[in-house]
DNA sequence: CTAAATACGAAACTCGTGTTGCGTAAATGT
DNA sequence: ACATTTACGCAACACGAGTTTCGTATTTAG
């Protein structure tokens, strides 16, 4: 069942998002032209923008391809398990955020992706079911964790996987502080134990 | 100390904002022209360059008009107090998430806002200033909670407003989920009462 | 009254995204 | 072989953001 046409040069593909990933990293979002990716890949403009149909779309492939999707780790702690979970997407956004070589507080590239999928729905749906399968991952974490007896049993665990990944997210795009492990930890620590005096 | 020159026509600022809202409310913020905008409020678009120095410039000038700053309540039940400001919070978020018309999952203009702020040092440190501000209310609500006992004292109140306004943002940015009265309310409470068996 | 300073308006311009039309290349089915 | 289908490259184009140039209007300083 090959289809029936000219087959697509499949090195299109590695040269151009190779061009596109050199330029987005060196000088962010706005120094990535289109014609720029085109002339350094080899590649007539039109042939890119047979796969990828706006600039935003072949931005998000570019990062898609960098965020190899972190691996879950479970040790039994669901402390340790939390900070651990947290950092990695820390790191994640860190990443994005000091694409084009920012340094300040600005949310970087980090913000014209979430600009992209508000944009379009197709970026917005495919983002959203990542995150989806994410948030199912982290919840399943949390609630063999109450399983385990670790955490008490009238818990939400979609609302404390927002709390956490929320926390993260809102500083990187909205306030513009940093995030990193021991910001993690106060997190961790924030949320499992609860505001209220004791009970 | 009247400045030297020609003062500046104060109705174009609000010909042009009022144009301007009329338009990104109606189609978006891709369907806002600065030609059209121009146009329709009477106006050189060399004028409007003047005042507002790029689209995105524009386009916060308006929204940041429609959001009356909300005033913070307190009755002294920290319960009440948290659920009420943060349903204001979101109550601000879906306006901006519906205009344009919009219905589904998308951010809609507030992502676009997001990425003006990443994209315009001057933009980005005007939110800040804003963020940081209400946070401080935030914050100081909290720990006047705290002072009359309600919370426990060794209660981290930056991280634990971060949680509360975090998840709001993460739902309406990243995973397109609604917010609502009943979602802050779960929120709170997940916030307050902790997620460990009780110590 | 005159000069300097600033604002407004109109038109032409640059630049980047995205599109269109057309000729050519490489595959499949009969 | 030959028609069909799809991919590639090239050039021209449409459109919107943002800039530049220049003429005119309105204010203050002297």
């Amino acid at each position: 069942m090959t289809p029936r046409g000219r087959p697509r040069d499949t090195q299109v593909d590695e040269r151009v998002l190779r061009a596109a990933a050199a330029l987005i990293f060196e000088r962010g979002y706005a120094g990535l032209s289109i014609d720029e990716v085109a002339e350094q890949a080899g590649v007539a403009k039109t042939t890119l923008y047979r796969r990828w149909p706006t600039k935003d779309h072949l931005a998000v492939a570019v990062v898609a391809r960098l965020q190899a999707d972190h691996e879950i780790t479970e040790t039994g702690d669901i402390r340790a398990d939390l900070v651990d979970n947290l950092d990695k997407i820390a790191a994640a956004l860190n990443r994005m955020r000091a694409a084009g070589g920012r340094e300040g507080p600005s949310a970087g590239v980090a913000g014209e992706l979430v600009a992209a999928a508000a944009r379009h729905d197709d970026i917005g749906e495919l983002a959203r079911v990542q995150y989806a399968e994410r948030n199912a991952l982290g919840i399943a974490l949390i609630e063999r964790a109450r399983a385990r007896g670790e955490l008490r049993a009238d818990l939400d665990a979609e609302v404390l996987f927002d709390q956490l990944a929320g926390a993260l997210y809102y500083r990187v795009l909205i306030t513009g502080e940093p995030v990193d492990r021991a910001y993690a930890e106060r997190l961790v620590s924030s949320a499992l134990e609860g505001s209220l005096t004791c009970q």
